[in-house]
RNA sequence: CGGGGCAUAGCGCAGUCCGGUUAGCGUGCCUGCUUUGGGAGCAGGAGGCCCCAGGUUCGAAUCCUGGUGCCCCGACCA
């Protein structure tokens, strides 16, 4: 029986939760809004994390870890950070149970109360920016150029898997410079460090821009993102890069002394992308039969199926052909369960969005040929064995290609430019909005009354926009140029 | 956090309105036989604090009260 995975024109996020559950990726848990992810999910975080890390070390970066609890204190040093991030932390008050006086279990030892609460972190630059004012005194301390690998809580009203949990996983860089240019290049750099990874690795185009001030981090002077677009037609903020400049700096009085030997306040940037981008990978790829995973992230690249089921014969050329993979750097499995049959192992290994599915039976064996079917396009054809190797990595690369090609197109087609707003009106009531151009007077009352009447908000500035005088669309006042509007997740 | 829905076998569900043998169905799981190039068939079998806690009743999956969790819509959302 076919597992029932909801169309995706028939309810996308039902769809998206489909997949999410049949691929095994993750679940709920036992507690409100936060997931448990399953190996199969885990593999392509593992996938991710491992490229991301490479490049963080590429471009400088070394690793650390700082405390999962943040003093009640510390959070409020930046009015416009705990601003931006108290309605959502979960608190720890109590260090201490104790049994019940009448049997009914345990409870919180009221002797036990916390004299200082701690917040559990929901980012850490409030306790990371604390503890650099003891590690930086000059300027030959600088740059200072620290990634943290952890989880973070925001006590979010309404979840999703992977796109919105209250606890995460992710990565948050946390910089700091002598000087506002030095930061400042350093956003722009991990900008492009995310964008890099996310349209190489993860084949999805994304939009390079700068947000709003409506729209920026809490505490920042600028935030820097990627932006993609999902089938139905959503942007997705796939990761921030921020230029904190000095703000940071001055609420824990973090100083250096220049080459002149004057006192100065460090520059910062801060920058983060976590588990959210398995949920874009999903919502950018994936089709009405299951998974779609683009081969440098499939923690499974190849599997070979035998049919119509595993024998020695086959065991043995299965075994061959994995080892000559496995020296070209290819992952790839052997699904010699012999208690399926190939029909089911099809489907299962298409839901779960292995890239190349390789057949191998008597009829192959006789005629010196593999099945080789792609998962992204659902095509098949015969291959001759001989060279099979060389055609599977080129393959792999094809598909790659194939992946983040069809997703720009997909985001070409839904891409429009307006200039009225009842355009803008129009395309944003569509099945599948996307993103739309149009002329912005700068204002965050505009933005704000632009989202009150359409729900779509301004996903960035892009970096590249050229210069283009209009006006804006709903007040009609001027404009240098075009921001990029959609609905988002 | 507001509105609505749901919670019964690993998963998906019926049964609940109108209380009454041993709580069913599909799928999955185990065993055996037959099958095997796109989700196999037959036979046998195992598997249930019917979400939790109280209450009503001779008797509760079913009625009442209070919790908890999940889903959908909305508000909120670096």
């Amino acid at each position: 029986m076919a597992k029932a995975i909801t169309a995706r024109n028939e309810n996308y996020s039902e769809w998206y939760l489909d997949i999410v559950k049949q691929a095994n990726l993750a679940s709920n848990s036992a507690v409100r809004g936060c997931m448990v992810i399953k190996p199969n999910g885990f593999a392509i975080w593992e996938r991710m994390q491992r490229q991301l890390d490479d490049m963080f070390k590429e471009t400088g970066h070394v690793n650390a870890y700082f405390p999962l609890f943040i003093p009640k204190s510390f959070l409020s040093r930046e009015a416009d950070h705990v601003e931006g991030f108290a309605k959502e932390c979960a608190v720890v008050t109590h260090y201490r149970l104790k049994n019940a006086e009448d049997g009914s279990g345990v409870i919180v030892d009221p002797e036990a109360k916390l004299e200082e609460e701690l917040i559990v972190r929901p980012t850490s630059e409030t306790i990371i920016w604390h503890t650099y004012r003891d590690w930086i005194t000059s300027y030959r301390d600088l740059p200072l150029l620290i990634n943290q690998w952890a989880n973070v809580v925001r006590w979010e009203l309404r979840t999703r898997l992977f796109l919105r949990t209250a606890e995460f996983l992710w990565q948050e860089g946390h910089t700091a410079h002598a000087t506002a240019e030095e930061a400042l290049e350093e956003a722009l750099k991990m900008q492009e460090v995310y964008a890099t990874f996310a349209e190489e690795y993860m084949a999805m185009p994304v939009l390079r821009g700068v947000k709003t001030v409506n729209e920026r981090f809490a505490g920042a002077i600028d935030t820097y993102t990627i932006e993609a677009l999902m089938q139905d037609g959503k942007a997705l903020q796939a990761g921030t890069s921020h230029n904190l400049g000095q703000n940071f700096a001055k609420a824990f009085d973090v100083k250096f002394s220049n080459a002149d030997n004057q006192e100065e306040y460090v520059w910062a940037s801060s920058w983060g992308v976590s588990t959210r981008l398995i949920g874009g990978l999903i919502m950018t790829h994936s089709d009405d039969e299951g998974l779609v995973l683009p081969p440098k992230l499939a923690p499974v690249q190849v599997v070979i199926v035998p049919i119509p089921k595993p024998n020695e014969t086959l065991d043995a050329k299965a075994r061959e052909l994995m080892e000559q993979l496995k020296a070209r750097g290819v992952r790839v499995t052997y699904d010699d369960d012999a208690k399926q049959r190939p029909g089911f192992k099809f489907a299962e290994n298409e839901l779960k969005g292995i890239p190349i599915r390789l057949g191998l039976g008597k009829r192959d064996l006789e005629n010196g040929t593999i099945e080789v079917a792609r998962r992204d396009e659902k095509t098949k054809e015969s291959q001759p064995l001989e060279g099979i190797v060389d055609h599977v990595v080129q393959l792999l690369a094809d598909i790659q290609q194939n992946l983040f090609d069809r997703a720009v197109r997909f985001r070409e087609e839904h891409t429009t430019y307006v200039d009225t707003f009842e355009e803008f009106q129009e395309v944003i009531e569509r099945n599948i909005p996307g993103f739309v151009y149009a002329h912005w007077d700068g204002t965050t009352e505009t933005e704000l009354k632009i989202k009150e009447l359409t729900k779509a908000t301004i996903r960035c500035i892009p970096n590249d926009r050229p210069e283009e005088q209009g006006v804006d669309m709903l007040s009609g006042k001027p404009s240098q140029g075009r921001v990029v509007f959609a609905k988002a997740y």
